[in-house]
DNA sequence: GCAGATTATATAAGCAGCTTAAATTTGTAG
DNA sequence: CTACAAATTTAAGCTGCTTATATAATCTGC
């Protein structure tokens, strides 16, 4: 098979992909608006990241940091805009106090449900067009991606 | 299957896995610096998108956008950036002055080849350890997800 | 053929999201 | 208790995009 030309087209598709990804879509923020969080909240693919991690249990600054890819200053910056906007809380952690712990605010889990599930649905539209095995070839596929270029850029320490 | 936990999983990757594209790996450079360009240079997966676009052969600013998904101003600053460095070169279309064809460099198409080639080293490698029907579904996802996003974001015209 | 609208590109200004470097606070080990 | 290490934040800066505006070339209707 020509593995070449579909290389190429990944290339081409990728960044594509991610500008379309990253353009705020305004859907959300009428979810977010009906329950008095400011309307002009401008949620990125990177705030998502958080609420998703999130789902899963309180985590450190440094955590995410690590989960998401980025920065610590970028995570904190992450961070600083969701609890600006009453979406997450910041406490210390008792075991460690150089620790920030971040959690959902009381009540905001479910608000955080209904806005990632907004914001993904053009992806799970788009992933209803695929057989299962397709949808599992593709997650496999961005997962061996993230590998790649994580061992090309990431690990030169 | 559970589609799910699926989606959730992209919504992570995706994020994730651009920051890491977009990260600029030094690569390339050192090719550059070979052919006697500037060493410094940058190259970012929109340059790549466009040198990728120009081995079909020339196309105008505007075109370029449209190929790429971005505005034509950013079209102007990708240009702007490769025939700085020459790698590409702008002349105006005969039969439509406003129109500013972009093409290589006279004997550019081949570095341009290598840094591209360098460039989806990475990649290459993820494909390799798919297997036919995978990296078919891999992409395919791609242009899913585009057409998908891209009626969500883009068609509010 | 020419005034006015349209099209293609470029310039200008500004913003979002990341980075690295430095500062602050807390923990740990000799 | 001193000195170093770790977690977070603050500060400064860069890149790649956006929209709004400017400029130049083309098309249209009279």
């Amino acid at each position: 098979m020509d593995r070449e030309r579909l290389v190429d087209e990944t290339l081409m598709l990728l960044p594509t992909l991610m500008r379309l990804v990253e353009r705020p879509s305004p859907v959300e923020m009428g979810e977010i608006a009906r329950r008095g969080v400011a309307t002009d909240v401008q949620v990125s693919p990177g705030h998502i990241q958080v609420l998703i991690a999130l789902a899963r249990g309180p985590r450190s600054v440094g955590q995410l940091a690590e989960e998401l890819g980025v920065s610590p200053p970028a995570a904190t910056q992450l961070v600083d805009k969701l609890a600006e906007h009453g979406m997450v809380d910041r406490h210390n952690d008792p075991a460690d106090r150089r620790v920030v712990l971040v959690d959902y605010v009381a009540g905001m889990r479910e608000v955080a449900r209904r806005i990632v599930r907004d914001r993904r649905r053009p992806l799970h539209d788009a992933m209803s067009e695929m057989t299962d095995g397709e949808a599992l070839a593709f997650v496999k596929g961005l997962r061996l991606l993230a590998q790649s270029f994580g061992a090309a850029a990431g690990e030169e320490i």
